[in-house]
DNA sequence: ATGAAAGCGCTAACAG
DNA sequence: CTGTTAGCGCTTTCAT
């Protein structure tokens, strides 16, 4: 019973008698064996282990992407090995350095706040895919939801309801406000209607302080697109310190369907991205590179989806 | 410029020339050089890894005790290797499995499901350290919140507002949920107030219909304690059906202190666990069983802090 | 201060 | 079908 035998039986290999495979793997589960994946790793030259990188664990988007991920990822037999950036780009860049020097084949990095010019030279040094971070023109492959078309949704949504004052608390610099707004800006713009946009930022502050200001003034809004989910929280605190009701006075719909839209408390009309299938697709490209090679870049774009709820309705 | 002296170098030794250092270091730049952590751990036969187990990724309760939990594992120059359960107790194996085979020198589950009787022979493998999930006589290490006493400071702070109609949703078999449930009835006690609860679940949805038997008898409750923030918030959502509104005529005070209680929307008085020093302290244990070789369990429960926000109040 | 050589636990030819 | 042998890239004596 030599090293080899026991090598071939851990893989499962069909050329071992039946005998010598039972007397292995008694002896491995009386010895308490496991094998070594350094050691593997080692002699193989490679360790079929993808690295993921969170950048924020506070941030419950990732969570379904990660699951979309790693089914995929065990489906092709790959494992994961994940890093956290704690929202910091250089903490970030040292999570990617280590998990390069843990060998890993690929990487997926989830909404990285990485230089874009450090990225391009990551990348050189091993594939990597960008979820939830437009790369518009970069060598690199990235998957996103279409926030333009997510917010004509919105748009399209609070029009048909009969709205023509809309307006929308912008998300600042977050990772695609700004096709956010482009979206509303050109979806109200094709219904005639006129656009009337504040800055904000993807938090209930921000969509309290910018939901204050269109308030504040005359005509006021009936409708309000908050940049996301949670600024959606902070616009429904300005309208109740104005007096009003939602969706009454005002209807209000967000951005990201996280669970806070979910909460029967809230119920918030909100834009879904199909996380799951994010997770899903970073994966299939990061193995087209790594598997067959390809090296050309690819960005794919996924549909949003409207989900309809509590906060919106027909202005009085 | 042998392999040895390279490898004296990456490790910053001091018996080498500093004409040689620059060589080296030099030579490592331009051909992109990266230490093999493989071939490392290998040689060293330790990793200086440990383990860090996530049942859950959507629990945004995890991502402050993880910041701990690598904040100090930094400053002992460990590295983290991050695992995750997806809330099944199969899979939770599966994950310290892989971790074991990649040569954690510890673990550190986080509310894991595994059965107790797993986890000692889990434990027996390797140290391990169990956080937010109270392992009473158990062999093993557990850090956790005091959620006996966390309650009771709860009770204390509704009955010092002048309420004595204060109800309790529990949290049914969900971690801690027993020991608040017990924290409460013994406070409710020693007051001299009548105790009532109802069954619950740490959900909205647990809230919503466990606070819906309270306010469908009479006398009903002035102040409810729900199991946890979530269950707090099908409260709220169940008060408002009944025409009733917080704090005026039902004060709600939740459990975790999590993100949603801050919300300025919810402004929920919650009872927050110290996550960061939980993190910490796991390391610390930890590391005394992995460089002290400590072998005696020990059990440390933190003190709990009540954090007053706006859903508790004097009673009408 | 530097180099040579052995070996960590495994896999991958190759031989039997 | 099973055993032998030679590395994988690093660290670690031990010489020099």
């Amino acid at each position: 019973m030599s090293k080899s035998l026991v090598s071939l039986v851990m893989r499962g290999s069909q050329n071992v008698s039946e005998e010598k495979r039972i007397a292995v793997l008694r002896a491995a589960s009386e010895l308490g064996y496991r094998p070594n994946e350094h050691a593997r790793a080692l002699a193989q030259g490679r360790t079929r282990t993808v690295g993921v990188l969170i950048s924020n664990l506070r941030n419950p988007f990732f969570a379904e992407v990660i699951e979309g991920l790693q089914e995929e990822l065990g489906a092709s037999r790959y494992r994961t090995l994940l890093g956290t950036g704690a929202r910091d780009a250089r903490r970030e860049l040292g999570a990617t350095e280590a998990m390069l020097e843990r060998g890993v084949e690929g990487m997926v990095l989830l909404s990285p706040e990485i230089p874009a010019e450090e990225m391009t030279s990551l990348a050189r040094k091993s594939p990597t895919v960008i979820v939830g971070r437009d790369m518009q023109e970069s060598t690199l492959d990235c998957v996103v939801n279409d926030d333009f078309s997510g917010a004509e949704m919105v748009v399209e949504h609070l029009a048909g309801l009969g709205h023509e004052r809309i307006a929308h608390v912008s998300g600042g610099s977050g990772a695609g406000a700004v096709a956010r707004r482009k979206g509303y800006e050109q979806a109200m713009q094709r219904l005639g209607l006129d656009s009337r946009v504040v800055y904000g930022e993807y938090t209930d502050e921000g969509g309290y302080w910018g939901t204050r200001q269109l308030l504040g003034a005359e005509p006021r809004p009936t409708a309000i697109f908050a940049a996301n989910d949670f600024a959606a929280m902070g616009t429904f605190v300005a309208i109740d310190e104005a007096g009003l009701s939602v969706p009454e006075d005002v209807s209000v719909v967000g951005y990201d369907n996280t669970y806070l839209a979910e909460l029967a408390l809230v119920s918030l009309t909100s834009v879904d991205q199909p996380r799951r299938d994010m997770g899903a697709l970073a994966v299939r490209l990061l193995l087209e590179r790594i598997e067959s090679g390809r090296t050309e870049p690819r960005r794919e774009v996924l549909k949003p989806r409207l989900i309809r709820r509590s906060t919106s309705a027909p202005p009085r």
